[in-house]
DNA sequence: CGGTCGATAGTCT
DNA sequence: GACTATCGACCGG
């Protein structure tokens, strides 16, 4: 089943794990890249101090507060993207990050669109963790608002298969006090899953040199 | 394994 | 000026 716009007008808490098992397919010139969802979090706004619409919209965040089913593209880190699905009604900033999945197709292409080549093993899981999916597709911050409900866009839903849930990862919200909810869901056993890791250290050591 | 750290630049205070 | 919805390398056990 191809899900529709009121499909994604939904808590995403809920929308999110259905979204397990999903195949989302991308066509470009360079060609086609499908993904197999693993792995997702689903991000709330007002109530949700990690998620990036929690203090409003802003030049960055506005397309989380329009209308769902359109992609969500951000920039961080100064060098990965990373795709959301936004969710829920208009002006609610809710969404859910795509954050690992099974290349079914188009695992050459997508591949080769890595900036950063091996230097030790050979990759075998070309979208695992969300910068990685977001350039196994070559997304950019062009594409954040794109219509994922549309060409060159096709999105199907799997059966619905047991999933687990976890706290998302490097989630720590403002004021540092760490994740607050369990709105992380995987396929067990996929090694397109990412291992969790907590919200980086936020406090350089005391004398550190400045080098 | 698990912990730690550097890269690198946009965003917000 | 600090932080970041990350990644991969490196190091110690």
């Amino acid at each position: 089943m191809t899900p529709d716009r009121a499909w994604f007008a939904r808590d995403p808490v809920v929308v999110a794990p259905l979204l397990l098992g999903a195949i989302l397919t991308h066509e470009s010139a360079e060609g086609r890249v499908a993904l197999r969802l693993t792995e997702v979090e689903a991000y709330r706004g007002s109530d949700d101090p990690g998620a990036h619409s929690f203090r409003g919209r802003t030049a960055r965040n506005a397309t989380m507060f329009g209308e769902a089913g359109h992609a969500y593209v951000y920039f961080t880190y100064g060098m990965h993207h990373a795709l959301n699905v936004v969710a829920g009604g208009e002006g609610e900033g809710w969404g859910i990050l795509l954050r690992g999945a099974e290349v079914v197709e188009g695992a050459p292409l997508a591949l080769a669109r890595r900036s950063a080549k091996p230097r030790r093993s050979p990759i075998v899981e070309p979208a695992r963790g969300p910068g990685n999916l977001a350039q196994a597709l070559g997304l950019t911050l062009s594409d954040d608002g794109t219509d994922l409900l549309a060409s060159p866009w096709s999105l199907e839903l799997g059966t619905p298969a047991p999933f687990e849930q976890g706290p998302r990862v490097g989630v720590a919200g403002p004021g540092g006090d760490g994740e607050r909810f369990p709105w992380r869901f995987w396929l067990p056993g996929e090694p397109s899953v990412s291992t969790y890791r907590a919200a980086a250290r936020r406090t350089r050591a005391p004398n550190a040199p400045i080098s």
